[in-house]
DNA sequence: AGCACGCCGACT
DNA sequence: GTCGGCGTGCTC
């Protein structure tokens, strides 16, 4: 028996199949899909069986392989396709394929593996029992378990340690199981009843065939009823289900609504759990132990089968495209797998991307539509206040902002600050002679966190502890903190009766912190909650009636062709943290209060936004008019790579008969001290995009010092 | 990823 | 003359 098999490597020249020999003691355990432990070269690497052959011929004398990792499958046939449309179309290297699909624990990788977990319970032995004397101490121990269900020996050493007495005396007995390490059970809940436009909408989708959807729902229209009567249904006509969630919003709360309504059916996935627990999820789903399963990007290759319905939550998020090799998008796999299941595809958006809104109008994707909030509350009303003419109260909140906090605050009500980005304006600089200080590595200024008294750099993780003097003018330095840090000082100042908890990048780095915030401002302990973007989605807080946005400006002067939508999207997301339960309001802050997506925003005008737009991107050949590719050429050596970027550019004008900008600077230009250029070629049908990008990566696929990559449809330059 | 092979500078 | 620098290339 003679086996192909894809090694573990990242790395363009060994991703391709590599035969072996199965010694006679093993083949009885070589399935396709299963790891493998082969010799390469010097060393050991472990692989996936890609195909199984009788013989082959080969110029090469073929080594043995050494061991089988596994007795079951874990690259199914439909994973198997999946792999190889991902790196066909994503034009990345097939092993970053397949593991990019499974949890480390499952990956090929000689890395540490993972164990499953066992408990052991114990049990009584009536018949030995009835012939035994106790002592009291034993007596104890018996009682206890007489009481209580699925007892475990280490709950019984705890009480006293008789239980190994009578352990060995036989009186009792231990069993070793198998249990999941993530076993939080909720009360069942009576659903909800769906109001009529939710069950119209239930009404239009249908079940029993491929066909992608585009949900379109106001914020606090009630989308998640929707997503779980159409699971019920699924589930009903013993199918199953994939929810996707952007993993910012895949909080336990929205875990928690599900599992109210669909107990133990469910698997979650995503990158909170740690390696063994993410292990123990996905056991449970090619277990076929679930019926759902919930989770981040990845949860789209969960093996689950006989798949009935995709949904996708809030469908307009960038977290669905993997920004990392193999650049994919969820959505379009999701899309893949729908059709393969012969099911329906759910995209959901109270903003959906204009991609898929043109999508919809075109008929490509079938439009559903939530027009009006469950509980029939008006949006909340809308200001924008002009940053340039308006009295301030500080230096980050103005006047009529203030007054407003003022009135919600003095009727108990909640209010929650959103401040665009983390380290908004927290560069360090020198406020005598303006010198700032810049990453040696990377091309970003350092953002100063009073909590540690240290500068770092985002991209990196560079960090170095803040001069007391200015190196340049020797004036003492002094600093403001990040972002948060200093509007959380400002609010305590003016609002010192109440209480502000702060939620951004140093405040929820530890596991479980992020829920804690939540809770406590839930639970109102504290009046005003200020954040960054982790705070502007799918959180409700009944008791908030004011959103009020510190600067829109940050991100509407991001240098990207899509900074008005996203600025749009994020405008309205947060505008429905307000008033989900009573009459709310907005402030939105920012210097440039006539732009076209504060002012469709403020009516909460999707349309109108849309068809705005539009236009714009009609001008300037955008999409959805068309289709991007990014072209990324790094390197550490500026001039070589200058002049590789402007070869590479040349070969692609010869080649292709489509618009090619660049190349470009990329932003930032450095990162981890390298350099970054960007050719972004526009197309509207594919022609011989694919073979020129590929004789590209080919050519430089040995070269150690400039590196290729290639992004389709990308969401950031 | 590792490790061998290979072709140019300072040493017992 | 040799030891060793790490650039290049190969691994069934």
């Amino acid at each position: 028996m003679i086996i192909s098999v894809l090694v573990e490597l990242q790395n363009r020249n060994v991703d391709k199949l590599f035969n072996y020999l199965v010694p006679s003691a093993l083949e009885s355990k070589i399935k396709v899909g299963i790891r493998v432990i082969v010799p390469f070269a010097t060393f050991k690497l472990e692989g996936f069986v890609m195909e199984i052959n009788n013989s082959v011929d080969s110029k090469y004398e073929l080594k043995e392989i050494i061991d089988v990792v596994d007795s079951e499958v874990i690259l199914t046939d439909e994973l198997l396709s999946l792999g190889e449309y991902l790196s066909k179309t994503t034009l990345s290297t097939k092993i970053s394929c397949y593991q990019v699909m499974l949890p480390n624990g499952y990956k090929a990788s000689k890395k540490k593996k993972i164990n499953i977990k066992y408990e052991t319970y114990i049990y009584i032995n009536y018949d030995v029992l009835k012939v035994s004397k106790l002592t009291p101490k034993q007596q104890e121990i018996i009682n206890y378990i007489s009481k209580n269900k699925n007892v475990t020996l280490s709950t019984l050493t705890k009480i006293n340690t008789s239980v190994l007495t009578l352990l060995r005396n036989n009186v009792l007995y231990k069993e070793k199981v198998e249990v999941y390490r993530l076993n939080s059970n909720f009360e069942l809940k009576e659903k909800k009843k769906l109001t009529a436009d939710q069950m119209q909408v239930v009404s239009q989708v249908d079940l029993n065939k491929y066909y992608p959807y585009l949900l379109f729902g106001v914020t606090g229209s009630g989308k998640t009823e929707v997503y779980m009567e159409l699971i019920e249904k699924v589930i009903d006509a013993s199918k199953t289900a994939i929810v996707l969630i952007p993993e910012i919003s895949l909080t336990p709360q929205t875990v928690r609504r599900f599992k109210e309504r669909f107990q133990s059916d469910i698997a979650i996935l995503h990158s909170g759990l740690s390696d063994s627990e993410k292990y123990d999820e996905y056991r449970k789903i090619k277990r076929g132990n679930v019926k759902i399963v919930i989770g981040a990007r990845s949860a789209i290759f969960a093996p689950i089968s006989n798949i009935g319905i995709i949904i996708i939550d809030e469908e307009h998020s960038n977290s669905y495209k993997q920004e990392n090799m193999p650049r994919y998008d969820a959505i379009e796999v999701a899309k893949k797998r729908g059709e393969y299941h012969n099911c329906p595809v759910i995209m959901a958006s109270a903003t959906p991307t204009l991609e898929s809104y043109a999508r919809a109008v075109k008929g490509i994707y079938k439009l559903l539509v939530l027009s009006k909030r469950v509980n029939n509350h008006s949006l909340p009303h809308v200001d924008i206040v002009d940053l340039a003419k308006c009295k301030k109260k500080s230096k980050f909140i103005s006047e009529i902002l203030y007054l407003k906090m003022q009135e919600v605050l003095e009727k108990d009500e909640q209010v929650i600050l959103f401040l665009n980005k983390r380290g908004y304006s927290s560069f360090v600089s020198c406020e005598n002679c303006g010198k700032t200080f810049v990453c040696p590595n990377c091309d970003i200024s350092l953002t100063f966190h009073k909590s540690s008294g240290m500068m770092r750099c985002h991209y990196c993780g560079y960090a170095e502890v803040k001069p007391s003097e200015c190196s340049n003018c020797h004036s003492p330095f002094v600093s403001s903190g990040s972002g948060t840090e200093q509007v959380e000082e400002e609010l305590n100042n003016l609002f010192p009766n109440y209480k502000t908890i702060r939620m951004d990048f140093d405040t929820t780095s530890k596991k479980g912190s992020h829920e804690k915030i939540i809770e406590a401002f839930r639970e109102k302990k504290y009046q005003i909650l200020i954040g960054t973007q982790m705070i502007a989605k799918g959180l409700d807080f009944p008791d908030v009636t004011l959103v009020g946005v510190i600067s829109a400006d940050n991100s509407l002067n991001i240098p990207d062709f899509r900074s008005s939508e996203t600025t749009f999207d994020l405008m309205c997301q947060v505008a429905g943290r307000s008033g989900r339960s009573k009459e709310g309001s907005v402030i939105i802050q920012t210097f440039n209060p006539t732009h076209y997506a504060l002012q469709y925003a403020k009516n909460n005008n999707y349309l109108g936004f849309f068809k705005a737009e539009m236009q714009n991107r009609k001008l300037l050949s955008y999409p959805p008019y068309f289709y991007l590719v990014l072209i990324r050429i790094k390197g550490s050596d500026y001039n070589e790579l200058s002049l590789e970027s402007k070869k590479t550019r040349e070969f692609l004008s010869n080649k292709l008969d489509l618009k090619i900008l660049g190349p470009t600077v990329a932003s930032p230009f450095k990162v981890n001290a390298i350099y970054r250029f960007n050719i972004i070629i526009k197309y509207k049908r594919t022609g011989n995009l694919y073979d020129v990008l590929n004789e590209l990566i080919e050519h430089y696929k040995t070269n150690k010092k400039i590196k290729i990559d290639v992004d389709f449809n990308p969401r950031s330059f």
